[in-house]
DNA sequence: AGCGCAATGATTGGATCCAATCCAGCCTTT
DNA sequence: AAAGGCTGGATTGGATCCAATCATTGCGCT
């Protein structure tokens, strides 16, 4: 299966991977050749990668792949804790519907269920990944509002700014407090959303921006 | 002189003017015959109009023009205060250049003479809003991040959203209190920038953006 | 007469061809 | 010997060709 939506996610992997190194030129027969796939399909991709901000227009002539700094990607995640904060808001504005408040409870559940446990392995990182990305997500969509979605959806292109990279593979020692400190604030919004506290949730998800701040940190 | 990227403007400039209406679907070839050129930079272009929000992909084949409605664009208006308070906030707390506020005290005398006035014509809407472009432009550009540049720019896609779009043509007797509220802000805001009131230039910047809010509301 | 299927036209997607531009290396000339 | 220009290759950009898919229309069957 090709079409130049694979191939911009492919290449989007490669990037992320550092298959592609950043500053490195991109020549379109080469991709062409190591995808398998013709030029007319990564013609097609380049351009929206570049729109995405994974790429950068080299001169008037092909692209390079964009480098991400460590405060870029600080700047994305402050980004996040903005829009979330403001998604979060609007949902305590208009109050969260109950099927919104349960499904955030379920999430609340399960990433309680994953603390609790005494031993901390790599499948419970992804299974609190996945939670957290779903909180996250579900967040955004109760906002309703497709303008917040869309700009969070671009930021979240920037590599670790996501919501999902919170549990980016680190010496459990250091990410357990991290997690149980972020999970501790899930609560504290499911709480504030619950009663309408706009102003109070809105603070709190823009702080829930911080804890991956630090996990990320040690590692850049 | 052609090349994806000119056509890329010519259907924005073709979208936003109302010529191709929203939800109407592109064909290729049509839109090739109508800008003169061969379909392969069609076929660059509508991707990246697509991540650039102006288009939605319809189902997989082909694309149709995005509408916007009124709450999206006081969504995004909404997303465009909360981060340029942010940059603003970024300045302020690591303290403003001379310069940049020397240019920004620039546009408050051109703002403030503009707006002194007794008569204000079409030029003068024209000027303001040039004026009012460059302020918020150098607080983003001030905020010398990139991610900021980069999510603002893409939020400045949706119709009405960006500030240069302040003093869209509107009957001058509402147009004008606004305008001169809007200009007290910037005045406050650049004192506040030069005091490092960080706290203070975020919520300035936030509540900025309410009187576009206004102007439009009766526009819409 | 209505429903369904098939065939044809339209449209997109992929690949290739051709022209224009750019870069590098080499040669010539001063 | 250095500098400038020229030529050849590489690479991008535009256009066209071919295949696959989707929609629509018309015909046939029940």
């Amino acid at each position: 299966m090709i079409g130049y939506k694979n191939v911009a996610l492919r290449l989007r992997e490669m990037i992320l991977r550092g298959e592609l190194a950043p500053g490195e030129r991109l020549a379109e027969v080469a991709l062409a050749a190591r995808l398998g796939v013709s030029r007319t399909p990564i013609r097609q991709a380049l351009p929206a990668l570049a729109r995405e901000g994974l790429l950068a227009a080299a001169g008037r002539r092909g692209f390079v792949v964009r480098s991400f700094s460590p405060q870029d990607v600080l700047d994305a995640i402050e980004t996040r804790g903005l829009l979330e904060g403001l998604a979060a808001r609007r949902i305590a504005e208009r109050g969260a519907t109950p099927e919104l408040l349960r499904s955030l409870k379920e999430c609340l559940s399960q990433g309680d269920a994953i603390l609790a446990k005494r031993r901390f392995e790599s499948a419970d990182e992804a299974s609190y990944s996945d939670m957290n990305g779903r909180f996250h997500a579900l967040i955004v969509e109760g906002a309703a509002s497709r303008i917040f979605a869309d700009t969070l959806a671009h930021n979240d292109h920037v590599p670790f700014a996501s919501a999902r990279a919170v549990a980016f593979s680190r010496d459990p020692a250091v990410l357990l407090p991290v997690l149980n400190y972020a999970h501790r604030q899930h609560h504290a919004i499911v709480q504030a959303l619950a009663n309408r506290e706009a102003a109070r949730v809105e603070a709190l998800m823009r702080e829930h921006a911080t804890p991956v701040k630090e996990v990320l940190n040690l590692k850049l």
